[in-house]
DNA sequence: CAAAAATAGTTGCATAGACAACTATTTAAT
DNA sequence: ATTAAATAGTTGTCTATGCAACTATTTTTG
């Protein structure tokens, strides 16, 4: 039983999380820095709500790729703040369906600046071509892992 | 003020990040389903103490490139289960240098069939050449994060 | 139609993590 | 040598998040 050395030079893992990770951070500093009171998550769900407004929770959710507990406490931190509101379905209801308030969308607007320099600077020397190869290659990551959830269920 | 929509097609912020965090979660269940009790978070330590054996926390805070007080709770939960212990610097007094303890090293070993059968699960279809590529590009994004974060410490 | 299964949302509990403010120790400056 | 500055670690507070257990609805089945 003596397993050779595990060598991240040939794995993706820690570096993917880890740039992940730095993204965000430095998403959010952008935003203090602006004076907008958003963290980088509270960004990325208000930036869906702008052109998918009105939807239930559980799609959120599944769109973010999230777990819906955890959908629930980003909900509830931004209807604090007046971003968004929650309304029952009247088909339906056990459905929340959620909605960015106009605060929610001026907010948003104000964003735009901020993050597109943000996302540039992050970016910079990188290619448009480079960028879609890498999200192709992360694709097909997060499809391997799909397939694994799914052949789970099926059991 | 009217600023175009912002195509999540011209960045990787939203793809990285959600790769990141769902390939901590494979590797979190993954571990749990073969009974190891570790997270995805603290088995990677585990693999740094490995090789690394009696840093300083502040080195692995910069290694990880996590928080310092982040860290300060991680090896907390690892020292709890047994996997580490602290032992203060007896040259300067400031410092505690982190060890493996021989249940962190037994721990380690018994992950590596699991952790290697994940990682090679996630990249499956993706070859090493692809692998390269992918992180030389995240390795200039977390430079574009750096150099930003210097620029600001010295003004 | 009534019981069972699925679905949507919520809450308790845990880890993780950033940031700021703090203590203790060491190093640098005057 | 004393004071000032830097460094290492800790703790408080907040957000984020997964998982499991729960309630309330709706849908499916028998």
């Amino acid at each position: 039983m003596n397993y050779p050395e595990l060598d991240f030079k040939d794995t993706l893992v820690p570096s993917i999380g880890k740039t992940g990770k730095m993204m965000g951070i430095y998403l959010s500093k952008r935003l203090r820095e602006s004076q907008i009171d958003l963290t980088s998550k509270q960004w990325v769900l208000l930036k869906i709500l702008h052109t998918q407004d009105g939807q239930p929770q559980n799609d959120l959710a599944v769109i973010t790729e999230r777990n819906k507990a955890s959908l629930v406490r980003l909900i509830h931190n931004m209807e604090r703040k007046g971003l968004v509101l929650r309304k029952q379905d009247p088909m339906d209801k056990r459905i929340n369906r959620i909605f960015l308030t106009s605060k929610g969308k001026i907010t948003y607007g104000k964003t735009l600046p901020t993050v597109r320099s943000a996302f540039l600077d992050m970016q910079a020397g990188i290619s448009q071509h480079e960028i879609e190869v890498v999200g192709a290659i992360l694709d097909r990551i997060l499809d391997n892992i799909r397939k694994y959830e799914n052949s789970c269920k099926s059991i």
